[in-house]
RNA sequence: CGGGGUGUAGCUUAGCCUGGUAGAGCGCCUGGUUUGGGACCAGGAGGUCGCAGGUUCGAAUCCUGUCGCCCCGACCA
C-alpha cells in the first residue's frame, strides 16, 4: 500500500528541507572530474540530460536567480533596457549576416521536421547561439533618429551552442544561460562610452556575487570589432591562460597577450655574408635543423607557414623558435582562414613543408600569395637561415631586410611568460581563468550590414556603432564554487547563495524545537535572509555534512542538548568556531548576524 | 573531427584477461535498537550486464558494428 504524506500546513517564504528537494550524494558521479562539477551534482543544484544538457534543481535554480537579478539591477542601473528574444531564428536572418560561413557549424538547425522533404538543404531556422542578427534587424525597424541614441538592450535567456565538445558540466554547454546585451550608438565615442559603463557594470556584478573576476584583453575572435575585454575567473580548471603583469597592472588572454620582447628601437641588422645553400637533405623540422651538423639555433631559424585565406595562399614568417598564436591572424582581414593543405602548398612554393622559405626569387609562383606575414620578432634574427624552396635545401646568411618579400609585419607569436611586459618591462606572467564574461565593441559590422542607420540633426545617414556584452550565468555559477569550497563541499558567497541560513533541527519530532526555528527563521527572514529549515528526521551526522555540502553560509543548531542549556549555536559556513546564544536573545542576534553578513558581500581583494 | 578511455541496480563499483547466465557498498522499503559530524542488527525489493549482429552446447566475459558518456586538442559565455 503506497503510502505519501499528507501536505503540511506550514506555509511562508521559508522552506522546510523535508517538504522541499534537495537530492545530495555521498559519492560523485563518475562523468564528473573537477571540483565545481561534482559539487554542482552531489549538493544537488544540477542532474544531467545530455551531454551539455542540464536541468537546474530547486537549489540550482535558486543561485541562477539571483545571479539573474544581480545582473539585472547592475545592468538597470547602467542604463541597459531588458527585452526578451525569441531563441528560434529564422536561417535568413543569419544568412544575411557578415559570419554565416564561420558561426554556421555551432549552430543546431531546427528544421520543420515533417515530412523530411528538406533533408540537405539550407536549414529554416536556427537555435540562437547569440543575437546580434535578431536585434540589428529589429533596431534598424524600429530606431531612425539620433534622438533616440543611445540604446542597449539586454536579455537574460537561453542560449544553443553546438560546441564541438561539452565540458565540465555547466562550464561549457550545449544549452546555457546567458545574459546578452547589445548597444546603439552614434558614433565611436559614444559606443566607447557605453562599453567603459558596461565594463562598470560588470564590474559591480562579478564584485556583488562574490566572484573575483578580472578583466583582461582579449581577442575579438569571429565576433569581429576593435577591441574587447574578457572577464575572468582564475582558477586551475579554466579554458584559458591569461597572461599578466602585477607591476603594471597588465592583463590579456594569451590570443591577445604580446609582449615587449622587440625592442621599439631596434635597429635591423645588416647582412652578414651572400645568400648561401645550405644542403639538408631528409630535414623538415626546426629541432632537426638545430641539431647537429647543422646547429642552426632556432632561434636563428625563420619558420614559413602556409595558410587559405578566403581561398587564397598567403605566408606567415615566425622565429623558429616562436608558435605561432593563429588567433592573431584574425586581424589580417580574412573572413575563414586555416593551414594550407601539403597539396596546396607544394605548387605556390615550389617544395614541400619543412624547405619552405619566404627569399625573394625563391617561391615558385608569388603573385598566387595573398601576402606574406612576418611576426616582427623576425627582426631579432640578424643572420637566418631559411628554407630555400627546393626539398632538401636551405639557405643561410638571410637578412630580413635583404632578403624577405614582406607584405607586412605584424604580431603573431605566441607570448611566453617571463617576455617583459609591454608597460612596464618587467618578465610576465601567466595564469589559468575560467571566461565568465567578455564585451566587445562591435563597430559597424553588424549595423552596416543590416543597414541599422540612423539620421544626424544635419540629415545625414550614418550606420549605428554597436557593442555587445556576454555573463555567462550558469558557468559564472561554477566558476564561483570552483573559486569557493572545501573538502566538505561549496561555500556560497551571501548575495548568491540559494538559502543564506539552514536551520538545523536536530529534534524535529519536539514541537517547541520546531516552534523555536520557526520563530528564528521569521526573525532572519525580517532581516533579509533566505531560510531553509532542515526538519528531515536524519540522525545529526547526516544534517551537519548535507549543511557543508550545499554550503549555506550561516548555519543555527538547534538541539535537545542546547535547549536543555538554554542556547542554540550560530556557525559560519567559511568559520570552524561555533558561537553559542542564550535562546532570550536568539532572534535579535540572529537578525545582527543577518545584517552583517548581507552588508558585506564584498569579494575578498 | 582526430587521439585516449569507459558503459554492469537510482549512485559508486567488483566480475571481463583465463566463457558456465551477476556480487558488494551507498541509497530505498519493513521491523527493531540507536540519536551532536554521513549509526547498528535482521529481513526485503531492485539488473534485457548500452544496443545490434556474430562465434560457441553456453557470452557481462571473445569478435564485428553501432550508440552514449568522460578525458586531451581546435571553438566559446
Amino acid at each position: 500500500m503506497p503510502r505519501g504524506r499528507l501536505a503540511d500546513s506550514f506555509a511562508g517564504s521559508m522552506k522546510l528541507w523535508s517538504l522541499y528537494f534537495i537530492p545530495t550524494l555521498k559519492e560523485s558521479p563518475a562523468d564528473a572530474e573537477i571540483a565545481s562539477h561534482k559539487l554542482l551534482v552531489r549538493a544537488g543544484l544540477v542532474r544531467k540530460l545530455g551531454g551539455g544538457l542540464y536541468t537546474y534543481l530547486p537549489l540550482g535554480l535558486r543561485v541562477m536567480q539571483k545571479l539573474s537579478q544581480i545582473c539585472r539591477e547592475e545592468l538597470d542601473a547602467a542604463g541597459a533596457i531588458e527585452l526578451w528574444m525569441p531563441h528560434l531564428h529564422p536561417a535568413e536572418n543569419w544568412q544575411q549576416g557578415p559570419r554565416w560561413p564561420a558561426a554556421r557549424e555551432i549552430m543546431f538547425r531546427a528544421d520543420h521536421a515533417g515530412d523530411g522533404k528538406r533533408a540537405g538543404r539550407e536549414p529554416e531556422f536556427v537555435l540562437g547561439p547569440t543575437h546580434e542578427e535578431v536585434i540589428t534587424p529589429l533596431i534598424k525597424a524600429e530606431i531612425t533618429s539620433y534622438r533616440d541614441l543611445p540604446k542597449n538592450f539586454y536579455q537574460i535567456a537561453t542560449k544553443f551552442r553546438n560546441e564541438i565538445r561539452p565540458r565540465y558540466g555547466l562550464m561549457r554547454a550545449r544549452e546555457f544561460v546567458m545574459m546578452d546585451a547589445y548597444s546603439f550608438d552614434v558614433d565611436d565615442a559614444h559606443a566607447i562610452a557605453s562599453y567603459q559603463k558596461m565594463k562598470a557594470a560588470y564590474v559591480s556584478f562579478f564584485r556583488r556575487i562574490g566572484a573575483h573576476a578580472i578583466a583582461v584583453e582579449a581577442d575579438t575572435g569571429v565576433m569581429g570589432g576593435s577591441f574587447s575585454h574578457e572577464f575572468m575567473v582564475p582558477a586551475e580548471v579554466g579554458d584559458d591562460d591569461v597572461i599578466y603583469c602585477e607591476a603594471s597592472g597588465y592583463a590579456a588572454n594569451r590570443e591577445k597577450a604580446t609582449s615587449a620582447l622587440v625592442p621599439a628601437d631596434l635597429v635591423d641588422a645588416a647582412p652578414e655574408g651572400a645568400l648561401e645553400d645550405l644542403a639538408t637533405p631528409g630535414v623538415v623540422t626546426i629541432a632537426a635543423l638545430e641539431a647537429a651538423p647543422y646547429s642552426v639555433p632556432a632561434t636563428a631559424q625563420f619558420k614559413t607557414l602556409v595558410f587559405m585565406g578566403d581561398g587564397k595562399p598567403f605566408l606567415v614568417i615566425l622565429r623558429g623558435c616562436d608558435e605561432l598564436e593563429e588567433a592573431k591572424l584574425g586581424s589580417l582581414g580574412f573572413t575563414l582562414f586555416r593551414p594550407a593543405t601539403p597539396d596546396e602548398i607544394e605548387p605556390v612554393m615550389g617544395a614541400k613543408p619543412g624547405s619552405l622559405g619566404a627569399v625573394r626569387g625563391t617561391i615558385k609562383n608569388p603573385s598566387a600569395l595573398a601576402g606574406v606575414f612576418a611576426d616582427q620578432a623576425i627582426r631579432l634574427i640578424g643572420n637566418g637561415t631559411t628554407g630555400a624552396n627546393r626539398d632538401g635545401v636551405h639557405l643561410r646568411h638571410v637578412n630580413v631586410t635583404r632578403d624577405l618579400a614582406i607584405t607586412q609585419f605584424g604580431d603573431f607569436r605566441r607570448v611566453r611568460p617571463g617576455e617583459p611586459c609591454p608597460l612596464s618591462g618587467q618578465p610576465l606572467l601567466v595564469r589559468r581563468g575560467i571566461e565568465v564574461g567578455h564585451i566587445f565593441k562591435l563597430g559597424t559590422k553588424y549595423s552596416e550590414r543590416y543597414g541599422a542607420v540612423y539620421t544626424d540633426d544635419q540629415k545625414q545617414s550614418h550606420p549605428m556603432v554597436m557593442g555587445c556584452y556576454g555573463i555567462g550565468i550558469g558557468r559564472t555559477l561554477q566558476a564561483i564554487i570552483e573559486q569557493s569550497h572545501d573538502a566538505d563541499g561549496i561555500v556560497w558567497p551571501w548575495a548568491v547563495a540559494p538559502f543564506q541560513l539552514l536551520i538545523c533541527v536536530l529534534d524535529p519530532q519536539l514541537p517547541e524545537a520546531m516552534d523555536l526555528a520557526k520563530q528564528l527563521a521569521a526573525a532572519a527572514e525580517g532581516a533579509g535572509a533566505d531560510v531553509l529549515i532542515d526538519d528531515r528526521a536524519e540522525r545529526p551526522g547526516v544534517k551537519f555534512k548535507d549543511a557543508d555540502l550545499i554550503g549555506v553560509p550561516l548555519r543555527v543548531t538547534i538541539g535537545g542538548k542546547g535547549l536543555k542549556e538554554g542556547i542554540i549555536e550560530l556557525k559560519r559556513r567559511s568559520a570552524k568556531d561555533v558561537v553559542k546564544v542564550p535562546l532570550a536573545e536568539a532572534g535579535a542576534q540572529l537578525a545582527a548576524a543577518v545584517r552583517a553578513a548581507a552588508g558585506s558581500t564584498q569579494a575578498p581583494a
